[in-house]
DNA sequence: TACATTTATACTCGAAATGAGTATAAAAAT
DNA sequence: ATTTTTATACTCATTTCGAGTATAAATGTA
């Protein structure tokens, strides 16, 4: 067996939210696609594979992580290419990291992106985007019909059921890769023609819709299992306060969870279920904003962590009834 | 830059559970200890680190892996001992594979043991276990007590609280990794003996109980990892149903589910929940075992997972509270 | 055969959590 | 003075959950 030729490339989602927009940073060169904060783990230097990450993010946008956490171990041949070497293999680890925008970016090529100009069908806070019916479900559709056979046509309705909600099922907010993971299957982001065209003939490049802003590598990938993640960890751990400031009001609160989760949530129950959780602590100060009643000023509780064991912000009905 | 010195081994927990028994496939050699089916992945000839997987956990142990997720990747220096050369470094993907007992086994060292023979704590079903009061709490009260200065001792006092459950914490099933990554850092396992014997001194290797049987390499860790992972899904997929027989009356289902979960639940309840969910179907034949009134068998109703989003089995209260 | 034991299954009941409001207060804008 | 906007307190019906009770249907045993 001779030695494998891999390396093992670290990749960060950094996600942040102002202003009620969840943003990721991303680095961006003219002629290419944006890509996440990547680079190699150095077996030689680097005791763990988050240490690695750390390093390398430091090294290369400035920023001092935070709260990170693994996401995923992607190693698909032909979802990672690399221009300099078409035979190399890259194994690539995803990564999530939570952060507030207060931190100075080193290089000037890194800089804060909307994550919904990659996901445009994830911001259902307004309406549901218009897309999904006008240009996702038919191509979608259209994808069933060319199965190669009954049964995997079958397989790729329920696919679109599920992951789209159609009779009666509904939007699941955290779906975010099964969707991403059904269009670059069914050829509608740009992604699956590039690797496409260096897998082999390009043959069918036809006039499908390319949706969202594409990135390099396997980084959209990663980045909707980054969004996916962070979607499910909102309701059962208090991650959301990594993205506030110190002080915050709810409403101000209640605009972040939504703006990560994409849906629209209901006042007075989000209001009730932070305060039921001891989640957060008034400071006797109020905001002085513009236009209505002055709300209170508010601030994490990191006291719960250690209270109770699985604090979380309540989306709506989710998760669980047995089996 | 020069080429890093990587490889990647893909190991992997293959659960199953007969006769309220969860199990782990094991490798077992003698004079070493148990490891779990691992074999490198080859970039050369795996299009999928999951295709590498299952190539390679076929030809070592004759298993053809249905049901497979990946778990967590792990890279830390000084946990991956190789004795054939110390200097290489591992980085592991773990996975969890579900299965029933009914596949030949190829290799004769190859065999299934009981998971909580690795985990004794983990197992409430019957009683806590008493070496919780008995082992556990004092060392780790005692690993409290050495700890540093008096802020790492308030953090260590905070993980032995919520990872055993002290002063009103309830016991999470969840919690499996991080109990075992405390008793790790607590010198209660035998891997920390052995990996800091490696790395240093082996000063301090005192009269400190070693709890559990210890793995090869970081495996305990993956299996730690594999049970709390299926442990969570239990309650919003249902995976169970991976490990049952076609058709199974529906106190084999709870026997499962208990001893995976490793607590006994309220029968009347978990029957009310099985059928409310729609997970399962009535066969109109009905088992003949020795005791008790014949009960009804059952079985899975796959088209749930076309039907409803997210069926999961509730363990009890759990998961979510908002924020 | 009568009765104890074991398991299955149906049903009840109260507490807590959830979803969807209504009502009222306190500010700025018109 | 009135409208608009936001904050915040409360209500109410429904659902879910945890914990039982009640009854049925088998086997084992006195």
């Amino acid at each position: 067996m001779s030695a494998p030729v891999v390396s093992i490339g670290l990749s960060a989602a950094i996600v942040s939210a102002e202003g009620e927009r969840p943003s990721v940073l991303v680095v961006t060169h003219e002629d290419a696609e944006d890509a996440l904060p990547f680079g190699p783990f150095d077996p030689a230097h680097d005791r763990t594979l988050e240490l690695g990450l750390r390093k390398w993010v430091g090294e290369q946008t400035g920023f001092d992580l935070d709260y990170t956490e693994q996401l995923y171990t992607f190693g698909d041949k032909g979802r990672h290419l690399s221009s300099a070497d078409v035979s190399a293999r890259v194994v690539s680890v995803g990564y999530l990291a939570l952060t507030r925008q207060n931190q100075i970016i080193a290089a000037t090529e890194t800089q804060w992106r909307g994550w919904y100009q990659y996901f445009p069908w994830e911001d259902w806070r307004d309406t549901k985007p218009a897309m999904i019916e006008e240009a996702i479900l038919p191509a979608l559709r259209k994808f069933v019909k060319d199965a190669p056979n009954a049964e995997a046509a079958e397989l790729r309705r329920d696919r679109v059921r599920l992951c789209f909600g159609e009779d009666g099922i509904p939007w699941d907010e955290e779906k975010v890769l099964e969707r991403y993971e059904l269009l670059y299957e069914a050829g509608l982001v740009k992604e699956f023609l590039r690797d496409a065209g260096a897998r082999a003939s390009q043959k069918a490049a036809g006039k499908r819709p390319a949706l969202g802003t594409a990135m390099m590598f396997d980084h959209r990938r990663i980045l909707a299992t980054a969004i996916a993640r962070l979607r499910g960890k909102l309701k059962y751990r208090p991650v959301v306060f990594e993205l506030m400031d110190p002080v915050f009001t709810l409403l101000e609160l209640q605009r972040t969870v939504e703006a990560l989760a994409g849906l629209k949530l209901h006042k007075q129950n989000f209001r009730r279920l932070v305060a039921d959780q001891g989640l957060v602590e008034g400071t006797g100060k109020f905001s002085t904003q513009a236009r209505g009643r002055p709300a209170e000023l508010f601030r994490f509780r990191r006291e719960v962590l250690r209270e109770r064991p699985a604090p979380g912000m309540r989306l709506g009905a989710r998760r669980g009834k047995m089996v």
